[in-house]
This record gives structure tokens, sequence and C-alpha cells, in this order.
DNA sequence: ATAATTTGACCCCG
DNA sequence: CGGGGTCAAATTAT
């Protein structure tokens, strides 16, 4: 199987990012950081042999497709449509089911439709009822969200099993435990809900038998309009929405949180994402994939979510960054061995934040 | 200091 | 009444 080649790849990723996180502590040891090169190097490098030697075009195409679907989401697919003057809407969950990863069996399906119809907003005063005094009771319908469930491996690499995590910002409000279930089931909602306008919510939850498979529940569609940096002056007409760019987000390989992107805050360096995007649009192109078909998603049951920089700076649709691209692509999987100033552009975009915190409720 | 996560309580629905 | 979802205060991380 050449799940161990997308290992590989995450793998890779993973020892970018740690090796990005200790930059600072070891920028006086030049033996360290070039060993720790030399090591990612040596990952995608085998991540390539393998597909190269055991693969066809066709399975390293299916291999990035699901990484895609791990790492970058719907966020990615709309943006593609967008950026690419895709008419074809990119709507519907089209892509196929998946199954893999994991080694188990379990079939089932992938998305459970849900019911159609487009409808979301639900009443915005739809908080204040748990507390104590709430004279309200907006009534809380629970059909009307479509439901798109979804399952997807834990990327299940080398050590680190980074719970799915897709390329929206969730923040978690809760967590229980579900009869018959073993694992928890964790709520997470839009980070930018506060601004009370993005009804996107989803559940994530470990299946019984494969730890290592999540199942996702998104319900509502994400509406996240984060105008330039002005808390005070939120996008009008939230139902709209259909002026500006309505759904950007970032995506991260994170297992926590976050720290750069968000609207208003610390302004940082906030442009790599438009950077992996492009580099994951160009990856499709160049391998004639269709759009990624779900949104993946996030979390487990410790408790990550995560972050995503919505493009801060006020979503600049594009820039010059579709060159960059091609070199990274042909790095990561054409060259083999000097490969150190794609993995410098792979460093520039990728921002994480590390902790260890173990936890694993195994059964 | 701020933002996210944790966790028990609370509410709705079946 | 109990399951499942959400809130919100407290806690922890950044």
């Amino acid at each position: 199987m050449e799940e161990g080649a997308i290992s590989l790849v995450f793998h890779g990723f993973k020892l970018a990012r740690e090796l990005e996180e200790n930059l600072p502590n070891i920028t006086n040891q030049p033996a360290i950081l070039s060993a720790a090169c030399d090591e990612i190097i040596k990952v995608f490098t085998n991540a390539r042999d393998r597909f190269n030697a055991q693969s066809t075009q066709q399975e390293i195409a299916v291999g990035m497709q699901e990484w895609l679907k791990q790492g970058c989401t719907q966020a990615m697919d709309l943006l593609q449509s967008q950026l690419m003057g895709g008419s074809g809407k990119t709507d519907q969950f089209g892509g196929g089911g998946m199954e893999m990863v994991g080694g188990r069996d379990r079939e089932t399906s992938a998305w459970l439709g849900g019911g159609g119809g487009a409808v979301q907003l639900m009443d915005v005063a739809d908080s204040g009822r748990g507390g104590s005094s709430s004279s309200q009771r907006p009534r809380r319908r629970k059909d009307e969200a479509n439901r798109r469930i979804e399952r997807l491996p834990a990327p299940r690499m080398g050590n680190t099993e980074i719970p799915p995590e897709d390329g929206y910002t969730w923040r978690k409000y809760g967590q229980k435990e579900i009869l018959g279930s073993r694992f928890p089931r964790s709520y997470y909602r839009c980070t930018h809900q506060k601004l009370y306008q993005c009804p996107a919510k989803k559940q994530v939850q470990r299946l019984d038998d494969d730890p290592y498979t999540f199942e996702v529940m998104y319900r509502g569609d994400h509406t996240c309009i984060m105008s330039s940096t002005a808390p005070s002056a939120p996008p009008t007409s939230v139902g709209g929405a259909t002026t500006t760019h309505e759904v950007r987000h970032s995506h991260h390989y994170a297992h926590m949180q976050m720290q750069p992107p968000p609207p208003p805050p610390t302004p940082s360096a906030s442009v790599p994402l438009s950077r992996w995007l492009s580099m994951d649009m160009q990856m499709y192109r160049h391998f004639g994939l269709s759009g990624p078909g779900g949104a993946s998603s996030s979390s487990g049951g410790s408790g990550m979510v995560a972050s995503g920089g919505a493009g801060p700076s006020t979503g600049r649709y594009r820039r010059e960054v579709d060159y960059p691209v091609v070199d990274l692509a042909d790095a990561m999987f054409n060259s083999g061995s000097s490969s150190n100033n794609s993995m410098e552009v792979i460093f520039s975009s990728m921002e994480e934040k590390k902790e260890g915190g173990g936890e694993d409720p195994k059964n």
C-alpha cells in the first residue's frame, strides 16, 4: 500500500513544522539545523521514491487527494473556483468516498445527505439558555441545518497522530460522552461566530473500533467574513455576503491553537495561506484532479482546534503567488536532493504550535 | 491580558 | 426521564 508514502509526506511536514518551531532555538547550531533539514529532505525524498516506484500517477493523484482532504478543505475549494474563474460551482460534494488509511474495514460512506436545502442562519438570538435566567427560548431546530457527515482517517503517521484538521478555525465549545461510544464527542463552532454570523458547527468523534478514524459532522455553512481589521464595523447585511469573497480560511495542520491570522489583532506574517493554497491548486492542476470532495475536520478527544488564518489581509484576491508553487511541487516530487530552497518556502508558510498534550484514552 | 479549552450544569426533544 | 447539544464559569495556554 502506498499509504506509506502518504504518511511519509505527512511525516515530512511534521518534521518541518517541528524544525520551524525550534528554529529560534537552534539558529546558532548550524549542525543541528543542517541535520534537521537533511532529515526532512530524506523523508520527502523517500516519499517521492515510493511514489515513483510503486505507484502510478493515478495513485499519486489519489494520495494527494487524500492529503488535501485532510489538510485543506472547502475553503480551498471555494477559493479555487473563485480564483480560477471556476464557473463550475463546486457546491455539491461530489468527490468520491474514500476508505483506506485506517486499515480496518468499515465501509460506510461518506456523506449522509442531509436535507437539502440550504437554509441556515438560525436566529441570532440563540444564546442564553443554558445559563440561568433566560427568558427566551429560541426554538432549536435541528433538522434545518443540513448535516454533512464525513469520515476521515486520522493521520497516523510516524508518531504524531494529529487529529483531523481542516481549513477552518473552530472553537470547541463542548464535549460529551455519548452512549454506546467509547470516545467522547466534541463540539465545535466557527471561531468567527463571535461576530454573530457564522453558523457553521461541527462535531467530531472517533469511531469506536477505529480510533484512527474520525467522524465529523458539519452543520451549517460558513459565512465568515472578516472585513479588514474592523471589529467595530462588522459587515452589514450578513445574509447577503455575495459581494466580497465569502468564505476563505486558512488551513493548517495544527493540533492546537493558532496565533496570527484572525482579523483584528496581531498583525504579522499573514500570507502564507495563499501560498499554500496556490500550491495545492497547482497540484490539482498538475495531476488533473477534480476538486476536493468534502471537507474534513478536526480535533479529537483531547482537544485541539485550530487554526487558520483567515486572510486577514483584507482578502486580497491573489497575488503573484503563482510561480513559486511550481518549484515547490517540483521539488517535492521530482527533485530529490537539493530541495533546501523549497523547504524554505514551505517553512515560510507553516505556522504551528506545538505542545505535547499526550493524551490518548484508548480503550 | 487575551483567547482558547475544560467541564459541569442546563435545556430541548423524543 | 434521559440523551444529546449548548452555555458559561473556571482554567489553562499563548
